[in-house]
DNA sequence: TGTTAGCACTCATTTAGTTAGAGTGCTAAC
DNA sequence: GTTAGCACTCTAACTAAATGAGTGCTAACA
């Protein structure tokens, strides 16, 4: 048995059908609904072939279809037809160009989830220069010390050193300049253990502090604790019945958002039938992040330049509109990409 | 009508058992399990009695009696016998001693919610010192700037300044000096106008630079974005019937813990009748954050020691055990007030 | 005067039974 | 290959009756 065009004509109006109403699609709907004028009866026959084909389930003996996940792949890779979506909101939140990139983020996922009507997500984008640009040690008061360590793209971190005795300012004035001439452009992996040594061995009796800054430049080039999520809209889950009704389910659904476990995950697969337009989506049982085997992921990377790549978005029902959402996240998506193209 | 002790113990029962069950409590039950030796008659009449003074309500004819908001502010008031909690787990989280003290507000809020059961928030301790320590600007590049600003407390804040020419490591050492020596020990309020523009005269041509510092010492020093929330499981939320069965109300509730709208307000505002222990309660309408009407919220305030004053609480269903709840808060605050104790 | 037994009454919840209707699969005719 | 027709299935909705917990009130009792 193979899928003709007719077949393929059915599976979308069952499709269509049920992503509107929410309810099992029948024959006699379906005949009224296309314009095959094709009866019922053979309607029936030919759904009786797609549901042997694994594209539709029957819930029980006496009701419609609805689509499998199979019949949702199927749709969403061939039939779905993205539709355009203006935005208006999100010049003004990607104008007024918070300095902040974390406000900018949290603003963007906001106007998603309030677009979609989904609970959604977005990952800072991640900065894959590891490079140490310079260390700056400044003296607070007797006991502390502050290291703050200015990565490769202004990513800037803090840390408080404590020391065990008064360090005097040219000291300190002398260790920065130690550090600075030994260190800065390197990467983590260029820092080698002699080097440190070294370092030590300059630094006299005040080894203790050059140990305690490494270790703080050591923690602050690992990229990782970068890959930020921001949710929001999480409150979404409850609208859909599919997976509110059980509230266990929902629950740890919720749950997941909040810790944002596995979440990075989710993000950071790259589904291998991604079709260049950075959009991807992940159906039902697809998805491997534990609690999500009934809902629907859809997903856009986007790039502020420089090799930041970011990624955004939403999760809902299976029962969702792909068409409405893959539109929504190419907006979005080109809007942030177009950020960069401007401000350089 | 005045409460008298029999009234009062009646009280106590009903509530007691209302807290168990959930459901309303009629009259055999009170007679049977209090040790009055009175018929369900007589308790009828008491609770009759009990209803006009309003302390309990029948949610309809036929039905027993249910705590009203009055009802339950008694039994906190008056009857409440808070247990004592060990929370074994607590050590290990506070003494491992977290360096970064986000994540152990993290920790604490998690377990917080872990042994409750109950949406749990914390907010980091506020700082009421508001002095700059002093300011340290680095040249990042030529068009970039880095301010280093460091509070009393040695807080910490970072800013990135763009220049629109490139300062030498003279200017910049020699602005500095200057900044700091005008700057160092104020807060915002000393800061005044005219030492501004002394300020700027004396960097001449690099005067919209010092305006650009002052700016970022000035959003650094105004405490207010100090008030970080942690929140963990929000998805109790849905445990309990009395919010979750109306998934509009809960769906709002888990909203405010997600975006966490006014619930700085919340675990800031101190209840009048404060009672020395740090603990307040709030029974349902007494709260006036948006959609906790059907809610209690619990908090305690514990300090860090510095005037560091945070505060953590859970929020709940009416209905909820509010013995084990101000029983676990006290162990927590204590666990954290000790924490202070110990470090000095 | 406070307490209790008894009784009629109320009302939410449960149970069972019925009905209505949507949809199917299959067969036979077109 | 398509369609009309029919028997069949199963859910959802509705109705009616039974259940039972709980009340308020009255009258009797200590």
């Amino acid at each position: 048995m193979e899928m003709d065009e007719r077949k393929a004509t059915i599976l979308q109006a069952i499709i269509r059908n049920y992503l509107e109403t929410g309810e099992p699609v029948g024959s006699r709907t379906i005949s009224k609904y296309t314009d095959l004028n094709l009866s019922s009866a053979t309607i029936r026959n030919e759904m009786a072939d797609l549901e042997e084909m694994g594209y539709i389930i029957q819930p029980h003996t006496s009701a419609g279809r609805i689509p499998s996940d199979k019949g949702y792949r199927f749709y969403v890779d061939t039939m779905m037809e993205a539709k355009d979506r203006e935005i208006s909101e999100m010049k003004k939140v990607l104008i007024e160009r918070q300095d902040k990139l974390e406000d900018m983020l949290k603003g963007v996922v906001k106007l998603l989830a309030r677009d979609t009507q989904y609970a959604s997500l977005i990952t800072a984008p991640s900065i894959s220069m590891n490079k140490l640009k310079f260390v700056q040690l400044s003296r607070i008061d007797d006991e502390h010390l502050l290291a703050v360590i200015v990565k490769e793209g202004n990513v800037i971190r803090n840390k408080v050193i404590e020391t065990i005795e008064p360090l005097s300012e040219e000291t300190i004035l002398k260790l920065n300049l130690m550090l600075n001439t030994q260190l800065s452009g390197m990467s983590m992996d260029e820092i080698s253990l002699s080097m440190i040594t070294g370092l030590k061995v300059q630094a006299g009796s005040h080894s203790s502090v050059i140990a305690d800054v490494i270790d703080a430049v050591a923690e602050a080039i690992s990229a990782e604790e970068d890959l930020k999520v921001y949710t929001s809209g999480t409150n979404n889950i409850l609208k859909y019945p599919e997976l509110s009704d059980n509230s266990e389910k929902a629950g740890h659904l919720i749950n997941t958002f909040e810790e944002k476990e596995g979440l990075e995950e989710l993000m950071s697969t790259e589904l291998s039938g991604d079709d260049g337009t950075g959009i991807q989506v992940y159906i039902g049982s697809e998805n491997k992040v534990e609690g999500m085997e009934d809902c629907s992921v859809v997903t856009a990377t986007y790039e502020l330049g420089g090799g930041m790549k970011g990624t955004i978005g939403i999760v809902g029902p299976k029962r969702m509109d792909y068409d409405k959402v893959v539109g929504t996240l190419k907006s979005l998506k080109s809007g942030l990409d177009d950020l960069y193209k401007k401000d350089n």
